[in-house]
RNA sequence: GCCCGGGUGGCGGAAUUGGUAGACGCAAGGGACUUAAAAUCCCUCGGGAGGUGACUCCCGUGCCGGUUCGACUCCGGCCUCGGGCACCA
């Protein structure tokens, strides 16, 4: 051992000790608890950045910490492999988007290593590999047998110069990022997974899921939007066509003054070919991008159609408008509008000079100014024939009722979750298994996998594989015929919603899963960052099902436990490449090693919120393992000789005599324990800063432990054995090599890695005299000792005998007094009444 | 625009969930050691006022209001920063 700490090389000596052992393998055959701690997988982007340092630092505390706890552990890691910045660097870089893949996953590898994360590397997944994506292929055709595939007309952005399709994230002002060109909506087909179909047991099972953070939770139940409501049919004047509309108000029916259509609505379409202002309006609208908050944050605008609708009740003749803001996706793509009772109606009428039909008055009979503001409340039904007087939701009930026996409505759940659009017009992908046979039509592959050709030239002008004959001719899985393949591949949320259940059983060549998946899912805890609360959560929870259904997996949820961590700013905002405000994590690990990268980025944030970067607080965390080295040097002569006396049963530890030492010394003991007992509890939830926290009060304790008589030697040697031996453990899943070293240095029993969970003392953290606090009307004022198991009574007393508290007093008398045990007492006073 | 979070000293954060605000660390200032520097160690450190002094008092958790014996914590209304919004992953 040496006096100076040096983490470069004892780091390699650790990760060697780890590998020799095979340490991290795990297995089914034990018969500890299992835990599976699965952080979400990287793209590999081709370097280690400090979100991801960060990231697998917090899932690797989990998991050396639930090994400390006896638990049976496996900690995977993997690639998401397939993706867009791939394609990306192929234009740029002109090298194949598999080339480029391999490289960056490579180099990312040792990286990782080089991390010393708890990590079982025999079950790495790269989801570009044709041994991982043909189960996904052959999940999708079973999928599409049963029925849940469908394939349906969907809206892309279009950038007409480079014929391609593209992202939202690659459309900037409105135009294409590479060509400029004003983007444009398209329909094209697409292959949809019916996730709506889920959409019930979704949303019911998010009460099960108790260890998700309530944030994550609320943000699904929004996302899913369940609502009860009813469709309303409005016959078109002079028409046998029929409109459809959905509301959740129908009290308001009413008071219906127009109806507003979406602009890919069918009925604005054919209306259009007679109207060449309202054409112009639906070219206008489709220079919007697909994403939903550009939609909902341009000025609202609309045209009418010059077609009008009968009220199913009233028979009136209500105009119908094409609104931009009106969802094609959501409902039936129209609305009718009540600008008395709904703002954005109320905004959209005044701007037209749209008439306003107030149909609802608040129920205490306030006035309301409608000319200024919809009453969007509940309330009492006016104007509204047999209705009038009904209280809102008991006017839902009756309007509907009669819709239904006028037969123009009925009552409809309605969904905000839209099917799961699962195509994407992209080389880098999945190639979807399904063959176009001119006489089957769509059928599923059977000869799998369909192996994507990495060996291609990549331009970013459309994608390679609708260029290549040998890739998309092929013969008909059903009659033999010839035919041609799909070329769009699928959306990589599809890899990334079953990966979990993969690492199971990576090798596994004769099917999906076995019931090695059993044995591992569902993942105890699943770490990953809170952008992901929504979409890819929610797909993988679909998917767990879809897999449940198929046989493949007995549980309904694939993550028991779920934390979402924040991200790594500098200087207050994100870390990124394209702000040049990164810092790279493999100087660091050069200059002050892995653990003090490891220990900074645990103790510089609680693990949900984001971190902020502080090259100083690093120096802060190095110092702090020099210190802990330091300390264990000093001792180590002691405490190897005290070890080794352990082992042979001829420690004088046991001879001590408790009751007859000075308190100072069973203070420090205490101390030891509560700092333990803390740091377990803060372990437990997560929040792993304080941990660390604790770590470092207990070595400051340990440093500062007050001077001992000659009697007293057993007792302070003994209390910096267990004071030590406790720091390295709690310090172990968070700086794991400086504490494997030390461990054995100081020859402590068997390799850290297997070392046990230090136990609580409760006779060390008993207390005869505890400190209460002494407020006055909730102000404090002073501080006082009482009996630990002092009563109410007495505490009274004693506080109200206190000599500060009389003086604080002065000529208040006593009103009530609050006692909290062990903690505080409140009088509150008040001058004489 | 809609949904979901965050806001506490000069800075990162703590306060076990309504009970001592500022733990622990960083930065800063002062001191020790050293020929010097680095490293290390010790002391001070939210703001204001008073006292020679151990101390005492007042204010203080984004802003305004409320509930409570007591509010960083709960409720209502704002401001502000961030995440997500279906083809970034």
């Amino acid at each position: 051992m040496n006096d100076l700490y040096n983490p470069q090389e004892i780091e390699r000596i650790a990760q060697e000790y780890w590998e020799a052992h095979q340490c991290f393998q795990a297995d089914e055959k034990s018969n500890k608890t299992k835990f599976y701690c699965l952080s979400m997988f990287p793209y590999p982007s081709g370097y280690l950045h400090m979100g991801h340092v960060r990231n697998y630092t917090i899932g690797d505390v989990i998991a050396r910490f639930q090994r400390m706890q006896g638990k049976n552990v496996m900690q995977p890691m993997g690639w998401d492999a397939f993706g867009l910045p791939a394609e990306n660097a192929a234009i740029q870089n002109k090298i194949p988007p598999a080339e480029w893949t391999y490289k960056n996953i490579a180099y990312m590898r040792t990286q990782f290593k080089r991390m010393g994360f708890a990590y079982d590397w025999s079950r790495e997944i790269t989801t570009c590999d044709p041994k991982y994506y043909r189960w996904e292929q052959w999940f999708f055709v079973k999928l599409f047998e049963k029925g849940l595939v469908y394939k349906k007309n969907a809206e892309v952005n279009w950038d007409p110069v480079d014929q391609t399709i593209l992202a939202n994230e690659q459309v900037v002002d409105g135009r294409g990022w590479r060509s400029g060109a004003l983007v444009e909506r398209r329909e094209i087909p697409q292959w949809f997974l019916k996730i709506t179909a889920y959409a019930d047991e979704l949303l019911n099972d998010i009460d099960t899921l108790e260890q998700w953070p309530d944030q994550v939770r609320a943000m699904q139940r929004n996302w899913i939007g369940r609502s009860e409501g009813t469709e309303v049919i409005f016959p078109i004047s002079n028409s046998d066509v029929k409109l459809t509309i959905f509301t959740t108000r129908p009290d308001t029916l009413f008071g219906v003054t127009y109806i507003a259509l979406a602009p890919q609505h069918p009925l604005a379409k054919q209306a259009a070919e007679k109207n060449p202002a309202l054409q112009q309006f639906l070219d206008e609208c489709r220079n919007i991008k697909v994403a939903e908050a550009d939609l909902a944050t341009m000025p609202k605008k609309g045209v009418n159609t010059g077609l009008t609708a009968v009220h199913p009740l009233t028979n009136e003749i209500i105009p119908i408008w094409v609104a931009n803001f009106v969802l094609m996706e959501y409902g039936a793509g129209a609305v009718m509008a009540v600008p008395a009772h709904d703002q954005r109606d109320h905004d959209f009428a005044k701007q037209y000079h749209l008439s306003i039909k107030q149909v609802i008055t608040p129920l205490d009979d306030s006035a309301w100014d409608f000319s200024k503001a919809a009453f969007v409340d509940d309330g009492k039904l006016i104007h509204s024939q047999t209705f009038d007087n009904l209280e809102s939701e008991k006017a839902c009930a009756a309007i509907t009722d009669a819709l239904i026996a006028a037969n123009k409505g009925q009552r409809k759940i309605n969904f905000r979750l839209r099917d799961w659009s699962v195509s994407r017009q992209r080389y880098w992908g999945t190639p979807i298994p399904i063959v176009n046979c001119p006489t089957c039509g769509a059928v599923g592959e059977k000869n799998l996998p369909v192996v994507l050709p990495e060996n291609i030239q990549f331009t970013g002008v459309s994608s390679p594989l609708k260029t290549m004959p040998e890739f998309y001719k092929t013969t008909c899985p059903k009659c033999g015929g010839p035919a041609e393949r799909e070329t769009d591949t699928f959306d990589t949320f599809f890899e990334s919603s079953w990966y979990y259940a993969r690492f199971a059983c990576k090798n596994l060549e004769t099917a999906m899963l076995d019931e090695r998946a059993n044995y591992w899912v569902p993942v105890d805890q699943y770490i990953g960052g809170i952008e992901h609360a929504v979409m890819h959560l929610l797909y993988a929870r679909f998917m767990h099902k879809l897999l449940r259904d198929e046989g493949l997996v007995n549980s309904d949820e694939p993550f028991k436990r779920l934390l979402t961590q924040g991200m790594v700013l500098n200087q207050g905002i994100k870390m990124s490449k394209s702000i040049g405000n990164t810092v790279e994590p493999a100087p660091l690990i050069d200059r002050y090693g892995t653990d003090t990268v490891r220990l900074f980025s645990i103790f510089a944030a609680p693990p949900e919120q984001n971190l902020e970067w502080s090259d100083s607080g690093v120096e802060g965390a190095h110092r702090f393992l020099k210190r802990v080295w330091a300390l264990a040097y000093e001792n180590r002569e002691a405490l190897e000789k005290e070890n080794k006396a352990l082992k042979a049963n001829t420690s004088r530890f046991k001879t001590i005599q408790w009751e007859n030492t000075d308190a100072k010394q069973r203070n420090v003991l205490r101390q030891v324990y509560e700092i333990l007992e803390q740091a377990q509890y803060d372990y437990d939830r997560l929040q792993f800063n304080t941990v660390v926290s604790g770590c470092m009060k207990l070595l400051n304790l340990l440093t500062k432990i007050p001077e001992a008589t000659h009697a007293e030697a057993d007792i302070q040697l003994y209390i910096i054995h267990t004071g030590i031996s406790i720091l390295l453990r709690l310090l172990a899943p968070i700086a794991p090599h400086i504490t494997h070293q030390l461990w054995q240095d100081l020859h402590f029993e068997n390799a850290m890695i297997d070392a046990t969970w230090p136990a609580s003392s409760k006779s060390a953290l008993k207390m005869d005299h505890v400190e209460l606090v002494v407020q006055i009307n909730g102000k404090l004022r002073s501080r006082i000792q009482a009996p630990s198991d002092a009563d109410q009574k007495t505490l009274e007393q004693i506080a109200l005998a206190d000599a500060k508290v009389q003086h604080a007093m002065a000529e208040q008398v006593v009103k009530k007094v609050i006692v909290v045990p062990g903690k505080l007492i409140n009088i509150v006073a008040g001058a004489k009444s």
